[in-house]
DNA sequence: TCTTGTTGGTTACAAATACAACCATTACCC
DNA sequence: GGGTAATGGTTGTATTTGTAACCAACAAGA
């Protein structure tokens, strides 16, 4: 019988602890606010790094169009975003925060923080620091926006 | 604006990290057998830790026991699993992967640790071992199997 | 033995996701 | 300018997943 442990395997180990530390903080999204991940990713992606079209969302988190456009659709539903036409290119919409949307994430904010601090209440600083570290690595942080890779195109995702 | 930063926080980044390490893997898996994640799961629980329940995986894996029926009926139409019910209880059936599943273990076992040190080619030794002693915790491996939490029963994950 | 509860497992239906195709607009280039 | 490709975004359909309900078998106590 091989060595192979699927407790130090990093893709397994690493969807098992995202899947753990996930949960308290989706619980709170969902049961408060009725979004799915999806949706607090482009909460979060606007109200943190500013107004963006769909399109940069999906760069920057890596998430398919179809997701983004389904979870803007449902966050112009609650009245947490609005769209607004780029005269300059008519394909482009940049998306922006209502007021609503801005309490709701200032909000979730609060949460997410004392949810992580929880999380690494356990952890050293140095361990912190490793662990951060290795894992935007991992996630290929800090390389810009992705090269393409294997014929993928970088809006492709997923 | 808010301090707080998506790139440092938890949830996110191991969920980033998850994805994109997973990624080279499932695609084998997945073109060469046709599997699922959550197939390759139950395979790779009988194949390196040996016959046991659907609900023995479930508690195991922390998979809700409707994905392993499912995944185990899968494995059972590709011919990789089979079933024996135990006659001291008969609502119980061990599952044995079959000569087939095990061939396929043993090549997704060789693809999954080359995978592996390729993830961590980049990482320090150091850097390796606190980052799987890190993700353990935050995973809440080693506590055995979890106690109960909030009313959630231990078989109902997810 | 009855009856109430728990466990192992499957099934049905709703919700979410992936994937491909699509439309409109803009960019490139002959 | 006109054709071809690329980009931004939406929609349709097939897969997957989540959730609840269910059934059968066992457990425990009155």
């Amino acid at each position: 019988m091989s060595e192979f442990d699927l407790r130090t395997f990093l893709p397994y180990l690493l969807n098992q602890a995202a899947e753990e530390t996930s949960l308290g903080f989706s619980r709170v999204y969902k049961d408060r606010y009725g979004m799915l991940r999806t949706e607090w990713r482009v909460l979060f992606h606007l109200g943190r790094y500013g107004d963006m079209t769909a399109a940069e969302i999906g760069r920057r988190a890596k998430m398919h169009k179809t997701k983004i456009s389904r979870a803007v659709a449902a966050l112009e539903a609650k009245r947490f975003v609005t769209r607004r036409e780029d005269s300059a290119d008519r394909r482009r919409e940049t998306l922006t925060l209502s007021a609503q949307g801005r309490r709701a994430f200032d909000d979730l904010v609060v949460v997410a923080e004392a949810h992580d601090t929880r999380l690494t209440a356990n952890l050293s600083a140095g361990e912190r620091a490793v662990l951060i570290d290795c894992l935007q690595r991992l996630a290929g942080f800090g390389k810009g926006v992705e090269p393409a890779i294997d014929g993928y195109k970088q809006d492709e995702y997923q």
